[in-house]
RNA sequence: GGCGCCGUAGCCAAGUGGUAAGGCAGAGGUCUGCAAAACCUUUAUUCAGCGGUUCAAAUCCGCUCGGCGCCUCCA
């Protein structure tokens, strides 16, 4: 079953072959460090992350390569407004990004290089481009010449004519063409420099990723991915400095992830729409963000609100009831004979579990696709549970065969980490901290209300239930007796 | 103004030519003294609207309406 990806380049889903077989390069753009990331930044993590695994899961080894951009005009912004310099703002983000990114869970890339470790290389390339005549420098600075690069905009399929009659960009006299974009900057007084050809400068944003991609994965990868919004400029940029530069085809599969949208609108810094990953792992566990953001396929647009992510949350928790009902089950000696009937329905699905999650993920990461699988699954098994075939004899091995593929599955989405039992008894006290009933009273009461019961006394019985359940305390009566919930 | 995307049940969301996955919420059932919880079952003759192509359309084409994105920094 092969693999299919959509390409933003073709506007197709097509086959994946690598360059080399066996071996898959890839590169996604990380973060500017200068703020707290988002929901959009946890997003974009989050499905490449996803994919990475999954590459990996099929069989490739992967080259996984993904930036910080440690130096640019916001980092420097922001240096000026704390009064402090640039590495102490691009520092301090690096940190919290990887912080955020390993609360996520999200499995450590390749190789993480930074900017500001690769100017020679920058440099190197632009030197390239002014010899090639695909650039030119001016009083220090140095552009990139649109006009010389004929496929230019081939990603975003554009034309050259359009952008400019709607361009909103400012006219600059020393540009051949309004569409040159910076290569290398020259630094103003008090700003950070390197020593370059030109004079004391910096690099433009674009050409870090293509040196950095370049330096580890060759003048020509497999694949890059990032957010939508890096389609035009970002990327189109990268492959006319990249492709001008080695003469080649800079990359094969282009990849994009939708937005993270608010109210059906784009969650962005510049609208202030947006929630920071860590105020929302206040309110929620990272698995139900991940379980959130992988319940719709990587490229649709994904609304975030408070309702949605419980509704998340409550789906997670359907799954991890499940197992949980399952790891009680194997936790048992399997001695019992007697068949029930949906043994033979748990015994396919079990075994179609794998196949059918690599036929959804094969067909472009369909994420939504496989979450879904896994609850036509659970469904199954439930039910099998519920009929009292825990223990039997004959389904032990299709019980042991689903409790691995869901290991396995669980492995590549990045979900279903914790063992089952501990993370529902972690949002069991989670919910118990807010309580305003001490868990003395409740026993208590427990008591009190099992001698109610005893003597038929139910009116003293219901009168107890309700004043704990106004407390939010939901009594659950069992046959080994009752216990107590935080609703 | 240019380019592009989207519109599937109360809500979220898969599905790109073969007769509508899944989740949340709701309803019914099992259980229970009655409940709750849990579990099971169930919920779209129909895919924004209109027209066309086809044996066959949510899927392809055209138009209309509605929402959004990019064109400036952005995952």
């Amino acid at each position: 079953m092969p693999l299919r990806l959509y390409n933003t380049l073709s506007g197709e889903k097509e086959l994946f072959v690598p360059r080399v077989p066996g071996k898959v390069g890839m590169y996604v753009c990380g973060v500017t460090v200068y703020d707290l990331c988002h929901i959009g930044h946890a997003r974009a993590g989050i499905v490449f992350d996803m994919i990475y695994r999954y590459l990996q899961f099929a069989g490739y080894e992967v080259t996984y390569v993904r930036n910080y951009t440690d130096i640019d005009d916001k980092i420097i912004n922001r240096a000026n407004q704390e009064g402090t310099d640039y590495r102490t703002i691009a520092d301090r983000y690096i940190a919290t990004f990887d912080e955020d990114m390993d609360r996520l869970g999200m499995r450590r890339p390749t190789l993480e290089p930074k900017a500001t470790e690769h100017i020679d290389d920058i440099i190197t390339i632009i030197q390239q481009l002014i010899e090639n005549g695909h650039a030119y420098a001016t009083e220090g600075d140095v552009y990139f010449s649109v006009e010389t690069f004929g496929e230019y905009l081939k990603l975003s399929k554009r034309n050259l004519e359009d952008m400019q009659a709607g361009a909103r960009v400012e006219v600059d006299e020393r540009k051949r063409n309004p569409m040159d974009f910076a290569l290398w900057k020259s630094s103003k007084p008090g700003e950070p420099w390197w020593e370059s050809p030109w004079g004391q400068g910096r690099p433009g944003w674009h050409i870090e990723c293509s040196a950095m991609s370049m330096r580890f994965l060759g003048p020509s990868f497999d694949i890059h991915g990032g957010g939508k919004d890096l389609v035009f400029p970002h990327h189109e940029n990268e492959i006319a400095q990249s492709e001008c530069a080695n003469g080649c085809q800079f990359v094969k599969y282009w990849l994009h992830n939708g937005f993270v949208n608010i109210n059906s609108e784009k969650m962005s810094k510049s609208l202030g729409n947006f929630f920071s990953i860590r105020e929302v792992l206040q309110l929620f566990h990272p698995e139900v963000l991940r379980f959130f953001i992988l319940q719709a396929h990587y490229r649709s647009p994904l609304d975030y609100s408070d309702q949605n992510l419980r509704e998340a949350q409550a789906g997670l928790a359907r799954i991890y009831e499940a197992l949980a009902g399952l790891d009680a089950a194997l936790a048992e000696q399997a001695d019992d004979l007697q068949t029930v009937p949906s043994a033979a329905e748990l015994a396919e699905k079990a075994a179609g579990l794998e196949p059918r999650f690599r036929e959804a993920m094969d067909d472009d990461f369909n994420t939504a696709q496989a979450l879904g699988i896994l609850f036509d699954t659970v469904r199954t098994l439930n039910r099998f549970l519920a009929e009292g075939g825990g223990r039997n004899t004959e389904s032990r091995p299709a019980l042991e065969q689903l409790r691995r593929s869901v290991d396995r599955i669980g492995d590549v989405l990045g979900l279903f980490q914790t063992r089952a039992a501990d993370w529902l008894a972690e949002r069991e006290a989670e919910k118990s901290r807010q309580l305003t009933v001490t868990e003395q009273e409740i026993q208590s009461l427990i008591t009190e209300r099992a001698e109610a019961r005893k003597a038929k006394n139910f009116a003293r019985s219901d009168e107890i239930r309700d004043y704990l359940l106004a407390n939010n305390i939901q009594l659950v009566d069992t046959p080994q007796g009752t216990t107590w919930k935080v609703k």
